[in-house]
DNA sequence: GTTCCGCATGAATCGATAG
DNA sequence: ACTATCGATTCATGCGGAA
């Protein structure tokens, strides 16, 4: 049985292995936040963990199970994922995966839109290219936590003037370089209006900058992390790839188990939580 | 029965009363294209006859059957919709209604998201305000009619590049109010790069809403009537409210019946319907 | 050191081909 | 028929090399 426990420092974990495995080991009501973005259904079931369209409910619900169990009262559960195209139609696993959830008590509070602005190219006959995920935000209960105030954006007058005439280029640009991180400069929103973000969020999706394909930029759970977790607080992925949640969470000052099946992934996983362990945390990002 | 004929000149008419009692006069495979949005489950099932969220499913689908029946083969139809918060949750509702319209022989082709720019303003404790609505998109068959080439939008680069150039901005202003992004006049773009769009549309909800409790901007019918149907095809909206979808039509030069149960709303899809007609349809539109 | 251009590269999807 | 694989299509982005 892991425990978890407030420490001196912060800690960031990275486990091998399936996740249904490791799940168990976990203590009731440990985990402030699960955010993860599991492997995308596939047909073929062989390439990354991926799992069949029609088998996917099936799959993920005793998965699912036991993240309802580990995670704490006022925690939250967001789910990153986009339902694949096949015989011409969306398929309808994850809307499936929804009803499901709601029957073994998880509440379905939120739907965010994540609109990928350099979606992948590519032309059909019957459909455009596809520009959004879902981001499903699940809750054992009515009330929980959220901190509303850490992910304010500046709203400045310029800004309001901007998004009337401009095209969507400008704002995405300027959204991202905002949650990046490290484009940061508080200095630059002295007097700036701040407000609320709405339940859309305009992220790039991540390009292949160091040979690793982190399919799911480093912002977007950097942005749930701000949003339903406080420092110190656990957060966990279950199928965490590369890593790039746990380094969100290093980066924020919050604690973080990650659990990969690949090796190569876990391998990756790990250097790269390494690699954000070493570089102490900036304080204008808590 | 209504015959839905081609004839010299443009065709526009709003029915009042239930549009399940008119659907039945309309003839099998008539219509080309169904886009609408209907009222919105309301807990208070008389105000705007509107229908409580639980019992929304089971109202909606035998309108649908009925849509179905009228829709040409290579038709499709198109849902504006967004489910309500209820209790702290997200209703289920649409999601019911998307597995349930399946079962009755639709195809769920595809949703697109309409990210609302200026939503509505407030705030809660437990979400953010709602910038999304879904498009749901059906179709009968696996090979519909689509006209891709009508709605293709300048480049990405090509915004960036061009703001920058002070002569080009009066192109710029045109652009944001023809169209909002989607479907300006072409003539202005002669020589310039075009790419298809994706599955997020980018407009601004509407403001002046002449009284319509729905606000329903022009240009999210006058997108899918541009995607879906050409000159002389027919349009129908079952839930017309105050005429946006049959005005819409009436612009590009398509045929369109609208159908309106409230008398207020009737009355003035009328006069709107009146005096589109009354306009002549702009070359650059079609 | 800038700016600009060319180029590779994706959480994709369809249709055809082969077993 | 049904499933697995492959080629073609497409565009925002970040890189490297060149002016």
């Amino acid at each position: 049985m892991y425990e978890l426990k407030e420490q001196p420092g912060l800690q960031a974990k990275v486990l091998p292995g399936e996740c249904l495995e490791h799940l168990k080991e976990f203590q009731d009501s440990s985990i402030n936040l699960v955010v993860t973005s599991p492997p995308y259904a596939d047909q073929r079931a062989s390439t990354y963990g991926g799992h069949r369209p029609d088998e996917y409910v099936e799959w993920f619900l005793p998965i699912a199970d036991e993240l309802y169990r580990v995670l704490k009262p006022t925690g939250t559960f967001v789910l990153n994922i986009k339902e694949k195209a096949t015989g011409g139609e969306r398929h309808t696993y994850i809307i499936e995966l929804i009803l499901e959830m709601r029957k073994r008590g998880w509440l379905w509070t939120e739907e965010f839109i994540w609109h990928k602005k350099n979606c992948y190219p590519g032309k059909w006959p019957n459909r455009f290219r596809d520009a959004w995920e879902r981001c499903l935000q699940f809750n054992k209960e009515k009330k929980f936590d959220m901190y509303q105030e850490a992910v304010m954006v500046p709203m400045g007058d310029w800004a309001k003037t901007r998004l009337k005439n401009l095209s969507e280029t400008d704002k995405v640009r300027d959204n991202s370089k905002v949650g990046s991180g490290f484009g940061k400069n508080v200095s630059n929103w002295v007097g700036k209006e701040f407000v609320y973000p709405t339940n859309v969020l305009h992220l790039a999706s991540e390009c292949g900058n160091k040979g690793h394909s982190a399919a799911y930029p480093k912002e977007l759970p950097a942005w749930f992390i701000k949003l339903f977790t406080r420092e110190g607080d656990w957060v966990l992925d279950p199928f965490v790839g590369s890593g790039t949640t746990c380094v969100a969470a290093v980066e924020l000052g919050r604690n973080s188990v990650g659990i990969e099946l690949k090796d190569e992934y876990y391998q990756l996983a790990l250097a790269n939580v390494e690699e954000a362990l070493r570089v102490p945390a900036q304080p204008s990002l808590l």
